[in-house]
DNA sequence: GATGAATGAGTATTCATTCAT
DNA sequence: AATGAATGAATACTCATTCAT
């Protein structure tokens, strides 16, 4: 990797930290982005040459989250425990991502922010669960006579409500609330529970 | 009732009407006041004697859009019903609600822009829930060993997460989703069930 | 007196009361018609009977204050004193006034405020001035080779600008400046001076 | 001077040149920032690059202005002259930067508009006055018994107050004007007419 | 005469985006 | 590629004034 591309990298890093830190900080709307710059020790038009507006930098950032929990989510090492062990395991992955990062709570709402193009929030998240799902339903490990896509809708949204409610308590201990999505997932979809 | 008065309340719900028809149609940015006023037929400094800003129009958007939500979760009617079908009611009563209303679905992803003052988007619906949860928790019909605040801010999550998935699929058939809803819920807290 | 008129003149007194406090200690453009209504206890259409705008409830307060300047001026027992006596008199007795009215500073920089319509600030003060200056000049006492309108505007300015200095270095002893007035004014205008 | 250079300076003067002439021409409260970019032929942006508000570009123009009269005050050849042809060399001056000027008049007024941060209305002029005087008083030629602060206050006002009248009467001939100041500056202030 | 709710014209300021250097 | 000065569209909000009651 040649000098020029290292900086290049670099500089793509600092653009993300900063416009990260900002957005959660100040929200969409009061991030402005000559800050971003400034905080990135970029210029803007340095910005602009990676992303075409404002909006198309928080997908940047929206996009980066996103993948932490995919990443998260398809470790292989969570699927070789047994149900309903691998919920468990899934969702103390999950609460550890968002426990590790201070911005987490305010991206999260930010994602639900005014349309960006071609972007869904928790799209990808939700392809994770109901990839996730349709396998362990060929397993013959969750019951099938629910849609994956369903239940990608559902899980999605019950982790989202967990977790918008543990931030509203200023709640650090993740442990009760993985022991609840642990519970209700286990009684909803495992075959040996109906 | 005098003439004023009359005058009053008739403002007061052609400035809620237009608004929610306006911010529905084109988002909160993308809003002007002066349409506002104008559909609504009264002068801007009018919807400034009532609320104090934008964002406050828009709680008042809001807010009444969670009341009949609320109201309909609080209609004794079903309260009456033995579980599961309590759950199936309740469950169809809030897609009926949703399906009245053609701005609902935009309306909804609105509920979590910025910051509103004294605001927390979905809180009166998660009262609501928990408070029936707790009711049948007392009379014995659903489990008590799952926290009724944890099972308001999950089943509020679910509930949102099914309606997204049904809004950007563009189905009107809630009945799937209902069935959907009704089987996960019962399965996770019905005494019986366990 | 009827207990109408008794009753309207005091509104009247509490306009032009509200009017000075909220304009000295606001400055005319961050005074609000209806704050002044409030704080003198009246509506705001109350004010617009009797002053047709803004501008004219100013040059109410002005006018008022300007006059206590010229009574003082022209209070007989000042004429009796032979000069250099009497211009010692004179400029006591317009610090006593500036110094008896908290709002005097603030009220002074308003009279320079844009335009008024039939009102030029200073003018009664210093038709006062000229007045005083002819009949010293024609009873002999003052030197008439110079027109009394040079005198009446370099005297005001002299006085505005010493009592602009004062107020500057937030100085309460008129002594020292009434004397440099008067000293001036006696070398400058005495006919044995010359 | 690279263009970038060239050019910034240009825009620099242009836009104080235009705020000048619409202050003048329409008072404070009338000129629109739009318009001053109008005629100044730059947008509305670059003004705000180099005026942090429409009060700012005010203080600008006054600055310049007031500048214009201590540069003539302290012009050396003044100094040169014996009092009290010194008085007439400096009013004469002072008359003269007047009267080039359409704009004065219309600025001197705004000069005491509202609170302008960090500016007091002819302190600049006021503390040359005072250099002066007190230089004058050093070399013995003028009397040293009165505080060169009130001189400066006092004459500053009288200055003031002359050109006042001037501008109301509409009076081009400084001539006679001159003369009483002068006069009244030679007789209250030089040490021999004591 | 008194009231005060309703009106709506009016503009300073911001900041995403561009493009000459 | 990088820079950052220049651009200018876009609008929430205020408040003097009116007039129906």
């Amino acid at each position: 990797m040649g000098k020029r591309e290292e900086n290049r990298q670099k500089r793509d890093q600092e653009i993300l930290k900063a416009a990260t830190t900002l957005f959660a900080e100040k929200g969409f709307d009061l991030t402005r982005i000559e800050d971003v710059a400034e905080l990135a020790r970029v210029s803007v038009g340095t910005i602009y040459l990676r992303y075409k507006n404002k909006s198309d930098l928080l997908k940047g950032v929206l996009t980066q989250f996103e993948q932490r929990f995919v990443n998260a989510m398809n470790h292989e090492a969570i699927h070789q425990a047994p149900y309903p062990e691998r919920f468990a395991n899934i969702f103390t992955a999950i609460m550890k991502i968002a426990g590790e990062s201070r911005e987490f709570p305010a991206i999260m709402q930010l994602a639900h922010h005014a349309q960006i193009e071609d972007w869904v929030p928790g799209e990808a998240v939700r392809g994770a669960i109901r990839r996730i799902v349709q396998n362990s339903q060929h397993e013959g490990e969750l019951r099938e006579d629910v849609p994956a896509t369903h239940i990608a809708a559902a899980a999605h949204g019950m982790v989202e409500g967990v977790m918008r409610h543990m931030m509203t308590n200023n709640d650090h201990d993740p442990a009760p609330y993985i022991h609840t999505l642990t519970d209700a997932s286990a009684r909803w979809l495992m075959r040996d529970a109906a």
